[in-house]
DNA sequence: CTATCACTTCAAGTATACTTGAAGTCAAGG
DNA sequence: CCTTGACTTCAAGTATACTTGAAGTGATAG
């Protein structure tokens, strides 16, 4: 069975190791073994759960959530129903939060076509394209006729 | 010219006025008027900025990032070429985070599918499906025929 | 033998983003 | 006139998630 030293985690997580212990501490990265010498010894299980951890901070769970959520998990099968309302929840977290990115993302490409008409329009001394003040633009104020990202 | 209370607004934007005040504070709300007796005002410029902010921070700009933009922005015509490049790192950073979450979805429609098998046995009183330890599924040991969310 | 390196524990410190509390002002209602 | 409610400022406090520092241990290199 392979084995990491908490330095290799490390590298494969770009985490500092005082993350690893402080995670460990907090519960979350659970059953970490000790060598001969008191080091930590990580196998590919905890390899997969930081798989999670990353997953679940990622999507926005607070350590307090992650800690509930492992504990669940600890304690299956009595407490499937505690992870699945987990789960699902996470499910239509994570959903919520990628419309929303994709309406981030066109403000940022509207903002950025809006920069880049000015840029152009003063580099040439012709004049400012006249979408008046348009830098704060925002998805309701836009309708496909004056919309220069479309 | 339409204006907003500070409760008005807050209420837009499901944000405590003290957060109101401490934006201006920080300088990524500015300009913000005062009435007769000191009350602020705000009008449909900070609606806008304030759904700017929204983005931004959603997108995981920080308050340091945010006085950096509208301090540039502040400063147009001068700054266009830092505003874009700020814009278009944030562009990158937005398509990065939503490919991310995309995975991220998959590693919970997983592991939602894994508990959803075990619940099901439990009730039925019937074996266990045999795909190993999958709780710590991750997308590299997941081919499309051990999938089971496939 | 000793220095160096990689780790260890434990307590305390830091960064970010607010949040709260105290004390005061202003306008309207009773 | 007095109270109530909505705001104001300013300083200090809080929550979260680490991060750092000090002091120590054990294995390896010179």
């Amino acid at each position: 069975m392979e084995t990491y030293t908490i330095r290799q985690v490390s590298e494969l997580f770009g985490l500092p190791a005082s993350t690893l212990r402080y995670y460990e501490e907090m519960g979350i990265l659970t059953n970490v073994e000790k060598n001969a010498s008191g080091h930590r010894v990580y196998s590919s299980g905890h390899i997969n759960r930081l798989r999670t951890i990353s997953c679940f901070k990622r999507t926005g769970m607070s350590i307090a959530q992650l800690q509930k959520f492992f504990g669940f998990e600890a304690d299956e099968p009595n407490r499937i129903g505690d992870i699945l309302a987990l789960l699902e929840e996470q499910e239509r977290h994570v959903a919520d939060q990628i419309a929303e990115l994709q309406q981030d993302q066109t403000h940022v490409r509207r903002k950025l076509c809006y920069y880049r008409a000015i840029q152009t329009a003063l580099q040439q001394g012709t004049a400012l394209p006249h979408w008046g003040d348009y830098r704060d633009c925002s998805a309701q104020d836009l309708t496909p006729e004056n919309d220069p990202s479309k």
